[in-house]
RNA sequence: GCCGGAAUAGCUCAGUCGGUAGAGCAGCUGAUUCGUAAUUAGCAGGUCGGAGGUUCGAUUCCUCUUUCCGGCACCA
């Protein structure tokens, strides 16, 4: 007879076995009204599910963690449910939980279209309000195999039969419809409150692109709807920081048509451009990088030796010129492995670290362009390092220790880590493999961070760390990036002369901090939603007159700013002070310089910051002096 | 590349059930010289993304195409 161990320790004895209902009934019927499921000796399961032997549950409510997944994985049987009663043709295959909601996919000859999108929302919300009872059961795998297949639904057939054959497949139940799960799932449709769909999408079966493609509904789903009002206003806070619309009222870039996946960078944009690009010029030298320059366009026999014409060949752009084939490089590597080869090496001279703000070009497929963040020209931090194979540990170390440094100047802290393995298509031998991936692995359990395993998603030279930033809607970018490579350098013939005076190829670290400058600057914009920090605002302070009778002041102190190497602009156009304000505010220009008599009598310059903070009248020097702390405190927020 | 959606003034957007378009802001001209987030009056501004088709007539309907947006696949 079952004693169940509540969370609180105390303990209830049953003369049966009892459901988790049933127990949740016992404490009170608040309870078992709000149960949504219950976590039995750690394991999550149905609020039907009956116990027969002693156990510890808590009862699973809203107000537990679990309860979100919980809602959103049965919204997506919902949605499923509603699908089937509308569109009887559909098959139904997966319906999972992600981030912020859930998504199902359909097969469907025919795309939903947003009116569809309405109609099963409203179905829904229907058949959530008739709260139909969520009940499961259980089939050998067989049987549902044939059970799928005779309701027409090939694709549920399929996932089914490529489970062991000895499992027990769960099935789940609400009214007409039917679906396999693992669950568990609310006992109820009425405990969906919160729910909206948000979009429709293609997806490929089985995420891979040689298979049909499906029609993906995505949606979002909350305890109540206002956490779901709430997320819908978070949404929309952050599109406003989408750097595609900052860059455009800022005035930093644009990208055209005719230059689809190129960036057209104004004189505001380049300046953040130029003066990430010598932070990062300055680290490298400090850290005993050389700076080289390679050119853009290079004989295609060279791409063909390293590789590339073989495998990239089309996403490489290419021109011709006098019988000759050229290609647009899409990497820096093969370039630097010829200056390498310039003159014959000794081990001494290993490290070898050669560095260049390498403007490359990739044919990235066009439905992957996205603003900065995917483009087809874009400049990489690249720089690769020569070394021998003893080396690799200390200068992965070093790397990242670098970069860590570097992140933490531009304020970013979450950064997200990976280490991505050997691909089925490679080259180079398991035991060099081994050795790279260790190395890796090794210098990423050093940092003391958590760590994701990426298996199969190497290059085809060798392994790599990802560093991924988030952008304003949570997508993923990869910006830093270490890489191994023990095959180019052979490929490409370099080699120096080691210490027993035999000839060795050096193993070559591909690495990048910042990425491509143009991805990074974007989710710069976006990390600080326009407002750049001092040391980076293409404008740093602008001088503002309120009358003509101030114009020669302030241009005075405009030029005395500039003349100290600050970026700053006199505004003396013939505008009321708060119109003038109010421009250069919304511009996220970090200090308004506001000089009217006053100032000029004393000398001084009343200082009002973009937040709309007033910090008082204060000589030109106490100004300096400030924006000096600024810049030199960068991104880091102490 | 694949699926869906969109493209109208410099920007943000409205509109035309087929009769060649409208607002706000920005721009230009004038007045205003003003103290911390929009002074004011007037003017001008568009081959309605591109090409073809249907039609007496297309920005509107159809086809193709380009780009962008959201996903998916890809990302050396």
């Amino acid at each position: 007879m079952p004693v169940i161990t509540l969370p609180d320790g105390s303990q209830r004895a049953f003369d049966a076995p009892v459901s988790v209902r049933e127990v949740a009934a016992a404490i009170g019927p608040g309870l078992a009204k709000s149960a949504l499921a219950g976590r039995l000796d750690g394991r999550l399961v149905d609020t039907s599910h009956l116990i027969e032997h002693d156990a510890t549950l808590a009862i699973v409510t809203g107000r537990d963690p679990e309860a979100l997944d919980l809602i959103r994985h049965s919204s997506a049987h919902l949605l499923a449910h509603a699908v089937k009663q509308l569109y009887p043709e559909v098959q139904v295959t997966i319906g999972p939980v992600i981030e912020q909601g859930f998504y199902y996919d359909f097969a469907i000859e025919r795309p939903f279209t947003p009116e569809d999108l309405e109609r099963i929302q409203a179905r829904m919300e229907e058949l959530a309000a008739q709260d139909l009872p969520v009940s499961r059961s259980v089939m050998p795998r067989d049987e549902a195999v044939t059970f799928f297949r005779d309701l027409g639904e090939e694709y549920k057939a399929q996932i089914i039969a490529d489970i062991p054959g000895n499992e027990e497949i769960s099935l789940y139940r609400q009214a007409d419809f039917i679906d396999l799960c693992r669950g568990p799932h609310v006992p109820s449709t009425g405990h969906l409150k919160a729910f909206k769909l948000m979009k429709v999408a293609g997806a490929y079966w089985r995420g891979d692109s040689r298979n049909e493609m499906l029609q993906r509904i995505y949606g979002t789903a909350w305890l109540d709807s206002k956490a779901l009002k709430a997320y819908l206003h978070r949404l929309e806070e952050a599109e406003k920081r989408d750097h595609r619309r900052i860059g455009k009222a800022l005035d930093l870039f644009h990208l055209q048509e005719e230059a689809p996946g190129m960036v057209f960078w104004h004189d505001r944009g380049w300046r953040i451009y130029v003066e990430v690009q010598n932070y990062i010029r300055q680290m490298l030298r400090e850290h005993g990088y050389q700076e080289i320059h390679t050119p853009q366009i290079v004989d295609r026999s060279l791409w063909e030796r390293s590789g590339h014409w073989e495998k990239f060949r089309s996403d490489m752009f290419t021109t011709a010129s006098e019988n000759r084939d050229y290609a647009v490089k899409p990497m820096n590597c093969p370039g630097h492995i010829q200056i390498f080869n310039q003159g014959l090496k000794s081990y001494r001279d290993l490290p070898l670290r050669l560095a260049e703000f390498g403007s490359c070009h990739r044919n990235e497929p066009s439905g992957t362009l996205h603003g900065l963040m995917r483009v087809r020209g874009f400049v990489q931090d690249d720089a690769h390092i020569f070394c021998t194979e003893e080396q690799i540990q200390a200068e992965v170390s070093a790397f990242m220790d670098l970069l860590f440094q570097v992140y933490t100047d531009f304020g970013f802290s979450e950064v997200q880590l990976a280490l991505a393995t050997r691909p089925d298509q490679r080259v180079g031998s398991d035991e060099v493999w081994d050795k790279a991936e260790k190395a890796l692995e090794l210098a990423l359990n050093r940092t003391g961070l958590p760590w994701q395993l990426k298996p199969g998603e190497g290059a085809f030279y060798g392994p790599k760390i990802e560093f991924v930033l988030r952008d304003c809607l949570d997508r993923l970018w990869q910006c830093g990036t270490i890489q191994v490579d023990f095959s180019m350098p052979g490929r490409l013939d370099a080699h120096y002369i080691a210490e027993d005076g035999g000839k060795r190829v050096p193993v070559m670290l591909h690495r990048a901090i910042l990425g491509s400058l143009e991805r990074f600057i974007g989710i710069l914009i976006e990390q600080y939603a326009g407002a750049l920090p001092v040391w980076l605002a293409p404008a740093q302070a602008v001088v503002l007159n309120i009358t003509d009778h101030q114009a020669d002041y302030a241009a005075r102190i405009e030029k005395s700013l500039m003349q100290q190497g600050f970026r700053v602009a006199a505004d003396l156009r013939n505008e009321k002070i708060g119109f003038k304000i109010r421009e250069h505010t919304l511009q996220r220009v970090p200090y308004l310089l506001i000089v009217g008599d006053r100032e000029m009598t004393a000398e001084t310059v009343a200082v009002r910051t973009r937040t709309g903070q007033d910090l008082g009248d204060m000589s030109l020097a106490t100004f300096v002096e400030r924006l000096q702390t600024d810049i030199a405190r960068r991104g880091r927020t102490e």
